[in-house]
DNA sequence: CGGCTCATCGCATTCGAATGCAATTGCACG
DNA sequence: CGTGCAATTGCATTCGAATGCGATGAGCCG
C-alpha cells in the first residue's frame, strides 16, 4: 500500500525503527514507544500522529530488541522427540494455539535422536525463551542446568520422580491396567506385548502397567516384542509374537495405536485369524484411527485439550512467578471399549 | 555443575553476561564475544581462559541480543493453518529438522481460521524472522506487506499464479487427474466426488483436477459433497452422496485419504457394500492410514521429502541472497494402486 | 639486529526499544 | 487569576553482543 518508505535502487533495505517514526511525526522515539505499548500513557492526538507517521514508513516495532530491554522473548520452547511428534501433533497444535493466546510465540525443536538433547538444550538456552515443554526426557543433571538458568520447565507426559519438577501426564499405568483387567476378565489367559522404542519413557511406562496387573492375575510367561511405534513394526511383531509363542496369544497389548492396528493386520491378512474373535488387540492413545470401524480399537484416550491446557497454564503461571513451588499433575485416560467386543466375556 | 554463580538469596537471578565473563578473565568483552564466534580471530589461550571463566558463571551468549545486532535472528517462521498441520505433521519435523541443519530455529504460527491471517503476519514480522515458509494462502496484499518487509517467503502446497513468488508444491491437479483416468479406463462410469473445506485452496486445485479430466471423458452430472478433512465428515459425505444419487456412485473421489476412509467404512458398514468391489473410492496424500491393509488406497503421494527438502534450500537461499529471482517448484506425486484393485478392467 | 607483516586484543560505538525521572502542559477548583 | 494535581512528553540511560579501527606484540626475513 502508498509509496515506498524509501527508493531501493537495489541497496540494502532499512527497515523503519522507531527513531525514524519519532522524527517523521516531530516527537521523541520515547513517545513512538509509548504508543504502541498496551498501559503506556499517551494522548489521543500523539497516538494518532505517530500511528500516521508509523503507517507511512511501513513501521512495525522490533520483537527481538524489545526482549532485549524487557527480558523476556515471549517465546516458549517446546522440545519434542520425534516419534512423539508424529504422534501427537495435536498435542502440538493446541499448545501454539493456547500460548498464542497469551501473545506468547512456540518456537520448536525436534530431536533427531534423543543423544541430541544437551545441544538442543543449549540452543533453547541461548534464545532465552521465556520458558520450556519438553515431551522429551531430560537427565537430572540437564533439568539442573535448566533451572540454574532459571527458566520455568514443564515435562508432558513425563516426570522425574523424587524430583521436584513441574509435569503433566496421562496416567499411563493406570490406563495399561484398566485394559489388562479387562482383557483377563473377560477369559483371554494368554498375553503378548508390543512394547514402543527402548528409550521411550511413555512405553516404559505402559508395559510395566501392563505387567503388574498380569503379575497381579497370576500370569507369566509373557512375550514381549519391540517396536518403533509405527505401522510395519506392528506388523512384525505380530508374527515375532506367532512366531515365538507357536501361535496367536489370546490377547495382544501394543503400546500405541497404530502398532495395535498393525497387530490386526498381520492377524488378519497372514494368519487369516479373526480379530476379535480368535485374538484381541488392544493400542493406547485414542487417536484418529483407533476409531476407524475396521479396527474400532480398545484403548485409552489421552486427554490432550486438558493436558495441554494444564501444561500451559502451569507454564504460565511460573513464569509469571517463578517461586512457584512444583506441581505434577495427573490426568487419567479416558477408557474406550471398542465395540468390536474384546472385553466381553469368554471370547478368549 | 561447579557452585552458583552467585548466591540467589531468593533474590531475581541476573544471568551471566559477556561483561561478567570478560571481568572475570581479565579480558574485554570484545575478547568474550570472539572466543563464541566461529570465524572470529583469537589465540588458544585467550580461547581457554574466556571458557574457563564461562564456564563457572554458565555463561551463554545471547541469541535476541546477537541477533540486535547482527540483524538475523537465526529464525523463521512456518505458517501453517490448522487442517494442514493434523494431517501433514511430517511436514512441519522435516522442516524444523531441515533448518536445524542450517542452526536456523522454527518459530510456530498456526492459523486458528483463515481470517487470522493478519493478525498473524504481524506477529511474524515483529519477530523479524530471517524467513518465511508457509502452508496457508496470502492475499495480493499480505504478499506484498512481507516483500515490502524484504522478508523471503516460500508458499509450500499453494502459490500465486502470475505473482512473481517462491513455492514448492506437489502437482495436485495433475494427480487428480491420474486418478481419474484410470478410474475411467478401468471402467468407472457414474462419480461422486468428496472435496475439502471451502477455503482450502488444496482440496480446490483437487477438485479442478478431477473434474478436467471427468470432462475430458464425458462425464457429467457429478456429485460434489464437501468435507472437513476429517474421518466424520467421510462417512457424512458419502451417506449423502448416496442420499442424493439414490445409491452408490462408481466410483468416489475424495480430497484427502482420511476422507477416503470415512466413505469406506460408512459403505461398508451402514450400507454393506462390498469396497472396491461395489463401489471404488480413492484419496489423496499417501499418508500412513492409507497403506492399513483394510483400506489399502489408491492414491497420490507427496513426495514430503523432496518437498520440504527444496522449501528450506530455496528460503536458505534468498536468505543468503534476497536478490534472486522468484522460483517455483512442482512436484508430480508418487503414484500409488491399492492392492485391492480399483484399477482392475470391469470392476465398475 | 632492524624493519615489516599479520595475528590478536581493547576501545568505543552500534543495533532498536523501554523506562525512571524531570519538565511541561492542561485542567479543575477556590 | 493563582495554586495544585495529574496526565503527557522528552531526555538519557539501559539491555547484551558484534565489529571497525587502532594499538600492541610476535614472528619472519633479510
Amino acid at each position: 500500500m502508498g509509496e515506498k518508505a524509501q527508493k531501493s535502487t537495489r541497496a540494502r533495505w532499512k527497515r523503519a525503527t522507531s527513531y525514524d517514526v519519532a522524527e517523521l511525526a516531530g516527537v521523541s522515539q520515547s513517545a513512538v514507544s509509548r504508543v504502541f505499548q498496551d498501559g503506556a500513557s499517551a494522548s489521543k492526538q500523539m497516538r494518532k500522529r505517530v500511528m500516521a507517521a508509523a503507517g507511512k514508513l511501513g513501521y512495525r516495532p522490533n520483537a527481538i530488541a524489545r526482549g532485549l530491554i524487557t527480558q523476556r522473548s515471549n517465546m516458549v520452547a517446546v522440545i519434542m522427540s520425534q516419534q512423539t511428534n508424529l504422534y501427537y501433533p495435536e498435542v502440538l497444535v493446541q499448545l501454539t494455539q493456547r500460548f498464542s493466546n497469551h501473545r506468547i510465540r512456540v518456537l520448536l525443536f525436534t530431536l533427531q535422536s534423543e543423544g541430541d538433547i544437551d545441544s538442543t538444550l543449549e540452543q533453547v538456552l541461548q534464545f532465552r525463551v521465556d520458558g520450556i515443554v519438553t515431551a522429551a526426557m531430560l537427565s537430572g543433571a540437564q533439568l539442573a542446568t535448566v533451572q540454574e538458568a532459571n527458566i520455568p520447565i514443564v515435562f508432558y507426559n513425563r516426570s522425574l520422580p523424587d524430583i521436584p519438577s513441574n509435569s503433566v501426564r496421562c496416567d499411563q499405568e493406570e490406563g495399561e491396567r484398566w485394559l489388562v483387567a479387562k482383557l483377563f476378565d473377560s477369559g483371554h489367559r494368554t498375553f503378548a506385548i508390543v512394547s514402543g522404542p527402548e528409550d521411550s519413557s511413555v512405553s516404559t511406562e505402559r508395559t510395566t502397567g501392563a505387567l503388574q496387573k498380569l503379575r497381579e492375575k497370576g500370569v507369566d510367561g509373557v512375550t514381549i516384542v519391540t517396536g518403533d511405534y509405527g505401522y510395519d513394526s506392528g506388523r512384525a511383531a505380530f508374527a515375532g509374537i506367532v512366531d515365538r509363542y507357536g501361535g496367536p496369544p489370546d490377547a495382544v497389548i501394543a503400546a500405541n495405536d497404530v502398532m495395535a492396528i498393525g497387530c490386526i493386520d498381520e492377524a488378519r491378512e497372514s494368519y487369516g485369524l479373526n480379530v476379535p474373535g480368535d485374538v484381541s488387540i488392544v493400542g493406547f492413545d485414542g487417536t484418529g484411527p483407533a476409531r476407524y470401524a475396521a479396527y474400532d480399537l480398545s484403548t485409552v484416550r489421552q486427554p490432550v485439550k486438558r493436558m495441554t491446557e494444564a501444561a500451559v497454564s502451569m507454564l504460565i503461571d511460573r513464569i509469571g512467578n517463578p517461586e512457584l513451588s512444583a506441581e505434577k499433575r495427573v490426568f487419567s485416560g479416558e477408557r474406550i471399549r471398542g465395540s468390536s467386543a474384546e472385553f466381553a466375556a469368554g471370547s478368549g
